[in-house]
RNA sequence: GCCGAUGUAGCUCAGCUGGCUAGAGCAGCUGAUUUGUAAUCAGCAGGUCGUGGGUUCGAGUCCCUCCAUCGGCUCCA
């Protein structure tokens, strides 16, 4: 006999040799007909493995982020079986589930495969769902699998099966089809109720672009056709919310062909909201000690040679403007570090005078390859809330502290709670890819993980993830697809300070090396407002909104009235604007709630004659008939309860 | 840059297998109406169908080039 413990703590004695799915229907039959699969011991197995030891058992079913990774792993087998019998030579290699669904990597070889194709390998995979066939894992030999393969002229599988150990190679079986897999398969096909290829992709072997390039499918799947519906009538609801769409809707931006591309337009709306972003920040970066800084937008190739970047990025970036006369030759400036290290080389410092903290909206220009560029998240020309701080190596820890308090402040003031952090350290295989000595980037490292630990952040850790120069700490915001992007970041640097030799007199009297955080709360401000747009659906805060109010009339015969409602509430500081047009006051709240004013202020016969106006909020109605000084105050104290003052 | 898809009026879209002067709604303009909480009515105007080339008696429609956009890959200082 052996013990089995379950999550809520119970012991079970089973016979050896019991299955998860025994488990499932020593509890109830209900469970057993849901389970899809399990984790023994922290590890994953199949429903039908025999559990031959005590150990804690975890069961799960669709509701579980695991049972869905293992229903739509087996759905990636299924769509592997249908994709060799519709196309017999195409050559398999790996196929994952994913966050939403699962793809496989294929070498179609001569054959392309597009959208059209779809529809059959749906209905192939469907055909084999309704066979419900077993999911059968077992182990084989090294030299067997690599037989199988090499049998198959899969170049692919052999070159996986090579890097695994002999006695931990696994197969599954389902029907007529055998993939190299360790497991975690769904009890059979049948529970696969509804499939849909979402699209297809170029994807490199092993992701490397020196590679060939397979053919991704992607699909995902459902035990209920119900579900599958609800899927994609969720995606079509986050379209609404996409900011290339809301950025036109509102005017806030644009791009143009001729312009160029990646190169956003902001719009008299966008701009006022990012001055006001601006304007926010810089409030908050006073309060801790940030000083203002400008440098132009061109500088000289030596700076960057200097810096490093250069070398680095220098063949992939705007190539350089060469002066006429002279021939020097100017980058377009693509970072602000190297220009704030030469303001901190402008005067001598002494250990009194660290920190100091230069700070700049800077607008940087970057050749992002074009099929990069997104929206207003990746773009060529952007504004960075950038900033960097030059401290002594005792002050780093305390210095990196205050930097994620004002992170975390940008990010609470602006609703973001549902961010991760991560600390992106260097790929230890890889050290070429960085600069520095090894004793610089452990004492970084540890400089981080040791601030993000005692500030409680949520963090992981990405290995290979960090800049060439450093370590960082990145807030990372998913957008209205479940896409990740890099928001707020603050890395450690001790790079820069050597090559541009920054120096500080210290207490001794001795010349030393101050340590750098470059740290921007946004991250930029094109890539800041789009994710903004997609969490608000285009209702910004209060405080951020362009228009905070309409004023509708109700004909024009209140025109006077509404001036006056204008100009009371601009006293009050409350933008509005009068929507004194002669169209109907339905057609008036309609346009106004499509376009997401906040509050429409109606105005008319009664309102003129009682010195009131008639208050409508967005999305949620009429509010009834008050006095302007009444509607100040629900603004203020809407605008203070998600704005508040930064504390140092 | 690579793989796949898309590009018709300011916006959203229709235009079947190539065939008269390319259509609609919204927005715009003009006029009527002077309005009480999500679209008042009528009229007018607006497009060299992304670009350049080709096939054809004839191209928005078929083929190729380039450009841009979308979904991914790679990249992301």
């Amino acid at each position: 006999m052996i013990k089995i413990t379950l999550p809520d703590g119970s012991i079970k004695e089973f016979e050896k040799g019991t299955t998860p799915m025994d488990v499932a229907r020593s509890i109830s039959e209900g469970l057993a007909r849901n389970v899809i699969s399990a984790k023994f011991n922290n590890e994953t197995v199949e429903t039908t493995t025999p559990l031959n030891t005590d150990g804690d058992l975890v069961l799960f079913t669709w509701s579980n982020d695991e049972g869905k990774k293992a229903f739509w792993h087996s759905s990636s087998h299924v769509m592997a079986q249908a994709i060799q019998d519709l196309y017999p030579g195409a050559k398999l290699t790996i196929g994952p589930a994913i966050d939403r669904g699962f793809y496989y990597d294929v070498d179609f070889g001569e054959k392309k495969i597009s959208e059209n194709d779809f529809k059959k390998i749906e209905d192939r995979m469907l055909e084999i769902s309704r066979g419900k066939h077993d999911f059968a894992l077992r182990s084989v030999s090294k030299t067997d699998a690599l037989e199988f393969y090499k049998k198959e002229n899969n170049p692919f599988k052999v070159e996986l099966i090579e890097n695994l150990t002999d006695g931990e190679i696994t197969f599954c079986d389902h029907d007529t089809f055998t993939d190299l897999c360790r497991g975690g398969h769904i009890p059979n096909t049948g529970i696969i109720k509804a499939v849909k290829l979402m699209s297809v992709a170029g994807a490199y072997w092993r992701g490397d672009e020196t590679n060939p390039q397979l053919t991704r499918v992607y699909g995902i799947s459902f035990p209920k056709q119900k579900e599958l519906k609800e899927y994609l009538a969720l995606l079509e609801e986050a379209k609404k919310r996409d900011h290339r769409k809301l950025g036109k809707e509102l005017e806030l931006f644009t791009f143009s062909q001729k312009v160029g591309q990646g190169l956003p337009l902001w719009l008299p709306k966008g701009a006022a909201l990012r001055e006001r972003l601006e304007n926010f920040l810089k409030k908050a970066q006073k309060k801790a000690g940030y000083e203002m800084v400008v440098s132009p937008h061109i500088g000289h190739k030596e700076l960057y040679v200097t810096s490093g970047h250069y070398a680095k990025y220098g063949e992939d970036s705007f190539q350089p403007i060469t002066t006429p006369n002279e021939g020097e030759e100017f980058l377009l400036k693509p970072m602000n570090c190297p220009h704030h290290c030469e303001m901190y080389n402008a005067s001598s410092w002494s250990y009194r005078d660290l920190p100091k903290r230069f700070a700049e909206f800077g607008t940087v220009y970057r050749y992002e390859q074009s099929g990069e560029l997104h929206g207003l998240t990746r773009v060529r020309g952007f504004t960075q809330d950038d900033a960097h701080i030059f401290c002594m190596p005792e002050q780093l820890d305390e210095e990196f502290k205050k930097v994620i308090d004002l992170t975390l402040y940008v990010f609470s003031s602006l609703g973001f709670d549902d961010f991760t952090a991560q600390v992106s350290l260097r790929d230890p295989e890889k050290k070429d890819k960085y600069i520095g000595s090894d004793d610089v980037w452990e004492k970084a490292e540890s400089a981080i993980l040791s601030a993000a630990e005692e500030k409680g952040l949520n963090y992981v850790i990405e290995k290979g993830e960090a800049a060439f120069y450093g370590p960082k700490l990145d807030f990372m915001v998913k957008d209205a697809l479940g896409r990740s992007w890099q928001l707020g970041t603050i890395q450690v640097d001790y790079n820069l300070p050597e090559r541009f030799d920054l120096t500080y007199k210290g207490s001794d009297n001795e010349s030393h090396r101050p340590v750098m955080i470059h740290r921007a709360p946004f991250g930029s401000m094109e890539r800041f407002i789009a994710i903004l747009l997609e969490h608000t659906g285009g209702n910004f805060p209060l405080w951020l909104m362009p228009e905070q109010a309409i004023i509708l009339s109700l004909s024009e015969k209140y025109e006077n009235y509404s001036q006056k409602v204008l100009n009371l509430l601009e006293n009050h500081e409350i933008r509005a604007l009068v929507d004194n047009r002669n169209e109907t006051i339905g057609k008036k709240i309609r346009e106004a709630e499509v376009n997401k004013f906040p509050y429409m202020l109606i105005v008319g016969e009664q309102e003129a004659k009682d010195g009131t106006i008639s208050v409508r909020k967005h999305s949620e109605g009429d509010l009834g008939t008050m006095k302007i000084d009444d509607f100040a105050d629900l603004i203020n104290t809407e605008i203070s309860s998600t704005l508040k003052p930064f504390k140092t």
